[in-house]
DNA sequence: ATGATATTTAGACAAATATCTAAATAATTG
DNA sequence: CAATTATTTAGATATTTGTCTAAATATCAT
């Protein structure tokens, strides 16, 4: 179920993707308005939300022709524990991805 | 002097240099140590470790005819800051990298 | 100095990626 | 239903990236 270290680190590589993250922090926006906050095509977004979803880093909700972005924030704490595993000299196992 | 976030998390967003990472994590190793763990060219972990010390993730030392790679774990801490402004929704400036 | 060992650099190449345009799908409104 | 609006998908393309081989640099030992 959760998407694996790779998927999100990925999704956290590109300045694009950060930017969206940014833009949700304070609030769920629609498609069309992260669009109208970014100067590349809303087909690139599209790309980029396909990405971030994939992380788990965002969720959809439909809202009439609208598609509702919001920012997981439980992921955070995955990410966190990854670095903390990564960067830890501790024994313990890991599944080194 | 430090590494930009885009810098940092490209480096952490390849699996063979997260994994370098982990094996830095309990001691430090020459190049040739590492070379031996992995199964690519000792030219491209080299291209590798310079990802890495681009965003200062690892620091070097040579030691006669070796080169000693050590883990920079402050910079630990940095990507944390990072990944918590990234998710907070506080209202701090921010520098959007 | 010469040869051996350790590591990096240069250049080439295939795979991955970010972007675009055009077309397709989905929902709303008249 | 037809037109409009919102979003995604498909396919193409240029750039980036990870890897390789071959050559260069650096240190050590004889």
């Amino acid at each position: 179920m959760s998407p694996n270290n790779q998927t999100v680190f990925k999704a956290l590589a590109d300045p694009t993707r950060r930017a969206i993250i940014k833009t949700l922090r304070k609030e769920s926006k629609t498609a069309g308005a992260i669009a109208d906050e970014f100067p590349i095509t809303r087909a690139s977004l599209s790309h980029h939300f396909n990405i971030l979803k994939s992380a788990d880093l965002v969720r959809t909700e439909r809202r009439g022709q609208h598609i509702v972005y919001s920012l997981n924030v439980t992921v955070l704490d995955d990410v966190a524990a990854i670095l903390y595993d990564l960067f830890s000299s501790t024994d313990k196992v890991s599944d080194r991805s």
